[in-house]
DNA sequence: CGAATAGTGTCTATTAGACACTATTGC
DNA sequence: GCAATAGTGTCTAATAGACACTATTCG
């Protein structure tokens, strides 16, 4: 009643086409940015059947001897119209692989979802082309294509997750930024108010989160008292994190 | 300069075939167990070219109309020996997926690997096979085929962040157990030694992590005096986490 | 001046960690 | 008794959260 226990990855004689199906494989980006307090993500109007005129999340297809985290990175760099330079500086998080059948009504298609994380950017938009593309409140990112609805929702969730035991939030800030933005950027995600003095000791009290940049200050919003600048620190994750308030399921 | 932006997922022409390269989709598990104090995972040694003879994570293709999580569940089965019953209910959690191109060196594979927690099994093995089967202690896991060292370490990470803030611990325990066998599955996978009564203080704090069982009492071991039996509780987030101690780089 | 933001200090309730002590079992 | 594990209590240092207060800038 038990098969017997087979070796990984082997097709039982020498890649026999038949033992496996060939798929399709596509990455599918999640790229977030806040801005006016809100939190946005990129989304791109499709210009073809399936799910014609909907939005949906940028990505392609993988290139033949591309890894995912590659095509993610050119199709980042790409849709956000940033050089290549730049948007290999950015946050790139591999989130998880959607492989139902039937989430693309053509074909058979395995997609690696990533989250990107970007500061506030000019608009996307190159070539004046046919397929649109734009900033959307994530509020208003609803009724994507294919399973995109659920890939941002997990994104989000996860993103939520990562501010918390990481220093993943000064991946939404300039290269120096003020305790006000990066104390923006936890409010907008997670969606509380923080206590500015507690958030402030905190932060301060992390080794490698921020460190202080030379010389500048500048003001959140336009307003009030200038405030010193950081830089993001080196540290991977944070000790102790920095927990958002109330219960796991609100 | 950019390229202009694209729609998610469309060829350029209605599925022209040379617009995606087909590839082969697998899953590698990670199955980890707490056996004798020690961590383990289930390798099985491969019968073919490439990597013959060398240990490897058990896997395989998806089918045509699987997703990547049944075809990892029906392999547990298959690996682990258990009915597809009990295979159901035991833990599963996808953990990232790997697409070097040239990370197997037959062909272009995308591999979806998952992590698996079960408790102390009977060893594998249904068919006295070809392909050998077993539990080996995690620190002896060492030069795997393909990129499976790399998979295996990154499973295990995943697996000690997650019982900090989860109720995953419980996945490694028969559905009775008593504090002091949950206890170790902690020391274990995070390789501390933790307090015995602030643990306990802890867990039973955290809402519905575990509830108690009715009746039983057991010996954690053999020795001493008998434990209450608790269950697993519905907790999927703990509240507060359970934080491993010391530093994020050890 | 008032609005707005930055920055500092302080008080208190809670929590984490250390650890002493008792309880129950097998041998 | 001794070894081994379960279970309880308690003390103290550290932390989190609330919040009062001062500082600096613009208009």
């Amino acid at each position: 009643m038990n098969a017997p226990p087979r070796a990984g990855h082997v097709a039982p004689e020498g890649y026999d086409p038949g033992a496996f199906e060939p798929f399709a494989v596509t990455v599918d980006l999640a790229v977030f940015t806040v801005r006016d307090a809100l939190l946005h993500v990129l989304l791109v109007q499709r210009g073809e059947e399936p799910y014609r005129g909907r939005w949906a999340l940028p990505g392609g297809f993988l290139r033949p001897r591309e890894s995912a985290e590659a095509a993610a990175r050119r199709e980042l760099a790409e849709e956000t119209g940033l050089g290549g330079g730049t948007a290999g500086a950015l946050h790139l998080e591999q989130l998880a692989t959607y492989s139902d059948p039937g989430r693309d009504p053509r074909m058979r298609v395995v997609s690696v979802a990533y989250a990107a994380l970007v500061p506030d950017l000019p608009e996307p938009r190159g070539g004046g082309d046919a397929a649109r593309a734009g900033w959307t409140p994530l509020a208003q990112a609803r009724r994507l294509a294919f399973d995109h609805d659920r890939i941002l929702a997990d994104a989000h969730d996860r993103v939520g997750a990562k501010l918390e035991y990481t220093g993943l939030a000064t991946a939404f800030c300039p290269p120096e930024f003020t305790l006000g933005e990066l104390q923006q950027v936890y409010e907008t995600v997670w969606g509380v108010a923080l206590d500015r003095p507690n958030f402030r000791r905190k932060v301060l009290a992390t080794p490698e989160f921020v460190t202080p940049a030379r010389g500048g200050r500048r003001r959140t919003g336009g307003r009030g008292k200038p405030a010193v600048l950081y830089r993001a620190g080196d540290a991977a994750a944070l000790h102790p994190p920095l927990l958002r308030p109330e219960g796991p399921t609100p």
